[in-house]
RNA sequence: AGGCGCGUAGCUCAGUUGGUUAGAGCGCUACCUUGACAUGGUAGAGGUCACCAGUUCGAAUCUGGUCGUGCCUACCA
């Protein structure tokens, strides 16, 4: 075996023999156990948030796997319409053509080119990961069988009524000219105006102050030009003699009414507000309520359309801001202009600003659907991990509103109607089906609709559509409901709910029975990762690691605000003086779960990444230490307890406690305390302590064969059943020691991965051994600690007296006389009794018993003085507190009887020992 | 404006139903290349658990408030 654990030489090579045997798919006849895993966008790349959740979908899996569990985990991307679309369309804009210009189908042709040529990259990178996904069932969401399921469930719903074809408002994305859904749409703050002006009133009216007209404000003056009325509110006495009257809208030659609305505050502002129900969403349900005309005066890329006056006509919206405020400016009409802070709606995708815009869209009838779901989450059949997330779930499920399904994309799973030339509407299969179903001969002249379906139309149908729904269903029936869905808050909404709703319609089950929910992975400064911050980390970097300049020009590439490169540039060089060296992937996982405990999002530390490499190389060298010990050497068939040494009985007890932690915590959704549980158990039990008291009893051999031969097999037992213990988290390191240390075993298995989980056995605990240890390490770190703080070589050899304790402690010297010597690097180590006179000498304490080192040569008194005098005012003040407690009598009288006699016992302790170490100092005095 | 979190060592985080002298990793200090490992070993320093009040024999933990901070939802033109 190499000195240190490399992972770049054998990550690739198992993970090519774990697929290509098949050991991914799900096998055996134990209950079957799902998870599906999220679809990643079929052209995109990892990041750290796939990392995160694919790691613990992965731990999942191997758990249950290696629990006798058939374990699929199923695999497939979708085809993330808008995103993959305006690749593309990048890409032929680069290239000085269009989408318009080579048509639909030149150009649906070219994304899927693109789909194939980019399409593994994400799947390869997920292989990265470790991740023991069925790439045998591999789905996406735009092949044939997923697409009939879309199209089936949109057929079906559409003959239930349950889909509609609507005129609204949408969110409209001037750049892409597609509506998207208002979970599509981020309102951040920005700085704006607000233009105050001044409407003239018709018909020589005047206000009750005598005024000729009314003041409105508004932050988008262009939509001026779509004005349909001006609205008070109905109690506002200022206004109350004007509502019924008209204003001449200005620019316009126009009449519009003044209404009374409660939606107006009368605080704000003057408490006039303009209407303007075709470009606003509470200005369209005010158009509603009052019967106002609606005016649409924008093109679909946000241009003034036909219905403005000329002069505006053809501008786009930002430039018609300007040129009105200027004509409302020279008409003297402009009261003033204030800076105003505002919410400003951009599409998540293209970044700019998105327009409230009338047109006819598809839509989902939700209501009906909602009940069930929100019941099966009330009811408890599908459960949030952590529980809160639920309240997120009802809070925006009792509030649900339909969903608008209809893109104006290319790419996508396109809407199964078609339109005669009266523009009736035909839902079907296809046109023939169409056709024949309406009798509608040849002459009549179809088109199919434009459009295509939201891309989460087709995800909500994910667990049962992967499954084989409706036809093959035998995967479907063994696999569905699935048991777990580990994905991130932000699409609780987008994909959660949506799922929960169509699945329980659609098959009548619920898709999962638990729901996961992760933090975010946020950078070690608690920031979104984000390109334009400049702050993203590539897991695949993590792993292989990264030269600086490489990191820099990746984190910089085809940035849209060159100004920003020079500041994400210096960060970078900051941040990474010298680049980022791989730390393997099983470090990487390692570092998610030691970081999951759930609600909270993470903060991705590589320090920490780093400690698991170390961690992954502890593992490593322990193994190498065990085969170094045991290759071509003898060892015991079996492990008998009664040959075993102490310090074999403890590490196998020790191990059951580790996998009972384990096995609690992984039924808790706590891989955080799994990873603690798992790094203290290897590094700090095995390797620390066993490993060392192995060595005096390996080495003793000639002396004790039969204790080497046994203390040999549990190293490599105890070794092999750890490596099983940490499979599911570090599945390559542990392969690759489980290959050589199996068969050092015998034991037959082509694979760490389809071994049994290790699972608690009661029987194994052994308490008396662990109290034995407990002991041996007590006086063992007593004596390191003379030797550290009194400054004694390490190398030196020391002699040591211990004395006062029981007969018991006086056993455990002899039992354990060996284990002492080595450990703690002893000359010699003897028993006082209570008349031999004691050597000047430091002192430790353990329990009752004094360790005692002599000074002769060895010891600086000034220096001990100062060690005795610090423990000693440490135990006093533990004491006082304990003390105190014990002294107040509605302690003693309320407390359980154990936490007080915990008190007592501890305060005897601290007491005797207290005496013990004073009675010391005083010694110390007199020399 | 409502809702949900968070605030514990220099940093990243644990801390079960209130009962410890408040823990881990990284970093830091000192010593050490001893026959698995310097990606290591041994020892050590470091915390008024954001603040205030309350409940309790007892609060990092429960309650109320304050401050700071993050996110989500709805928004007043």
């Amino acid at each position: 075996m190499e000195k240190t654990y490399q992972p770049q030489q054998l990550e690739d090579h198992w993970y090519k023999t774990w697929e290509s045997r098949g050991y991914f798919a799900p096998s055996g006849d134990g209950d079957p156990y799902c998870i599906v895993i999220p679809p990643p966008n079929v052209t995109g790349r990892l990041h750290m948030g796939h990392g995160f959740q694919h790691a613990i979908m992965d731990a999942l899996t191997r758990y249950h796997r290696m629990l006798d569990r058939q374990a699929l985990w199923q695999v497939g991307t979708d085809h993330a319409g808008i995103a993959t679309q305006m690749v593309v369309e990048r890409q032929l804009n680069a290239a000085g053509s269009s989408r318009q210009e080579i048509g639909r189908e030149k150009f649906v042709e070219k994304v899927w080119d693109w789909k194939e040529e980019s399409g593994d990259i994400i799947t390869q990178q997920i292989r990265r990961m470790g991740s023991s996904l069925d790439w045998s069932r591999e789905r996406f969401t735009m092949d044939e069988q997923l697409s009939s399921v879309v199209e089936k469930v949109f057929i079906d719903l559409y003959n239930e009524g349950l889909i509609y074809r609507g005129n609204r408002l949408v969110n409209w994305d001037p750049q892409l000219h597609t509506a998207i859904s208002d979970l599509e749409v981020i309102a951040e703050e920005e700085d704006g105006f607000l233009w105050h002006f001044n409407y003239p009133l018709a018909d020589g009216a005047t206000t009750a102050d005598g005024s000729t007209y009314i003041t409105i404000a508004t932050t988008r003056p262009e939509t001026l030009l779509g004005d349909s009325a001006v609205a008070v509110h109905p109690d506002d006495e200022r206004y109350a003699d004007l509502v019924g009257k008209f204003i001449d809208l200005p620019l316009c030659d126009r009449r519009i009414p003044i209404i009374a609305d409660d939606y107006v505050d009368p605080e704000f502002g003057t408490g006039c507000v303009k209407i303007t129900p075709a470009h606003d969403f509470n200005d369209y349900e005010i158009g509603k309520r009052h019967d106002l005309d609606m005016h649409n005066i924008l093109n679909s890329d946000a241009s003034l359309n036909d219905e403005v006056p000329a002069p505006y006509q053809g501008l786009d919206r930002f430039a018609a801001r300007k040129q009105i405020v200027a004509d409302m400016e020279s008409a003297g009409l402009l009261e003033k202009i204030e800076p105003h802070k505002l919410k400003v709606p951009r599409g998540d995708r293209s970044g700019v600003v998105i327009e409230p815009y009338l047109t006819h869209q598809w839509y989902v009838a939700i209501q009906s659907l909602a009940d069930p779901a929100i019941k099966a989450v009330e009811d408890g059949d599908i459960e949030f991990v952590p529980k809160n997330w639920e309240n997120t779930y009802f809070a925006w499920m009792r509030n649900i509103q339909d969903w608008c399904i209809s893109r104006q994309l290319w790419w996508g799973h396109r809407i199964p109607a078609w339109y005669d030339e009266e523009d009736n509407v035909y839902v079907g299969n296809n046109e023939a089906e169409v056709r024949a179903k309406h009798k509608l001969g040849d002459g009549i002249v179809l088109r199919q609709d434009e459009d295509v379906l939201d891309t989460w139309f087709s995800s909500a149908l994910w667990t049962f559509s992967t499954l084989g729904w409706p036809d093959d269903r035998e995967f479907f029936d063994r696999f569905h409901p699935t048991d777990v869905l580990v994905t991130g808050f932000d699409i609780i909404f987008f994909w959660v709910a949506r799922m929960i709703m169509m699945t329980l319609k659609f098959t009548g089950e619920i898709p999962f029975k638990k729901v996961y929910i992760t933090g975010l992975v946020r950078d070690e400064h608690g920031q979104k990762m984000s390109k334009s911050k400049g702050n993203i980390l590539d897991p695949i970097d993590l792993i292989d690691g990264i030269e600086l300049d490489e990191l820099v020009q990746k984190r910089t590439a085809d940035m849209m605000q060159p100004q920003l490169k020079q500041k994400i540039e210096k960060y970078t060089r900051n941040s990474f003086p010298d680049g980022i060296v791989g730390y393997g992937t099983d470090a990487l996982r390692f570092t998610f779960y030691s970081l999951a405990s759930t609600g909270r999002d993470i903060k991705f530390d590589l320090g920490r990444t780093e400690g698991f490499r170390n961690f992954c190389n502890k593992i490593w060298n322990a193994a190498r230490y065990v085969m170094m010990n045991s290759e071509d050497k003898v060892l015991s068939e079996t492990i008998d307890p009664n040959k075993c040494s102490i310090a074999d009985r403890w590490i196998m007890s020790r191990f059951e406690q580790a996998a009972k932690a384990v096995e609690e915590a992984m039924t808790n959704y706590r891989f955080d305390i799994a990873a603690q549980t798992l790094h203290e158990f290897v590094w700090n039990e095995y390797c620390d302590w066993y490993v060392e008291l192995s060595k005096p009893v390996l080495w003793d051999e000639e002396n004790n064969p039969e204790a080497a031969q046994a203390t040999r097999r549990v190293l490599l037992s105890t070794l092999e059943k750890s490596l099983r213990l940490l499979h599911p988290f570090m599945p390559y390191i542990t392969e690759e020691v489980w290959q050589k240390v199996a068969p050092q075993l015998a034991i037959a298995g082509e694979s760490i991965m389809l071994q049994p989980y290790p699972q608690f056995d009661n029987d194994t605990v052994d308490r008396e051994a662990e109290e034995q240890i407990e002991w041996l390490k007590g006086i063992i770190v007593a004596i390191r600690n003379i030797r550290g703080e009194m400054d004694i070589s390490p190398g030196k050899a020391i002699p040591v007296f211990l004395r006062h304790g029981d007969t018991g402690d006086q056993q455990r010297l002899e039992a354990h006389r060996l284990y002492l010597q080595k450990l703690a690097k002893l000359e010699s180590i003897e028993w006082l009794t209570e008349d031999q006179e004691a050597p000047a000498a430091a002192t430790g304490l353990h329990g009752k018993v004094e360790i005692l080192v002599p000074l002769a040569g060895l010891i600086n008194v000034d220096a001990e003085r100062a060690r005795l005098t610090k423990e000693i005012s440490k135990l006093e003040k533990g004491l006082e507190a304990v003390e105190r407690k014990l002294g107040n009598a509605k302690f003693v009288d309320n407390a359980p009887e154990e936490v007080v006699a915990k008190e007592k016992e501890k305060q005897a302790q601290m007491s005797s020992a207290l005496a013990s170490l004073r009675d010391k100092l005083n010694g110390l005095d007199k020399l």
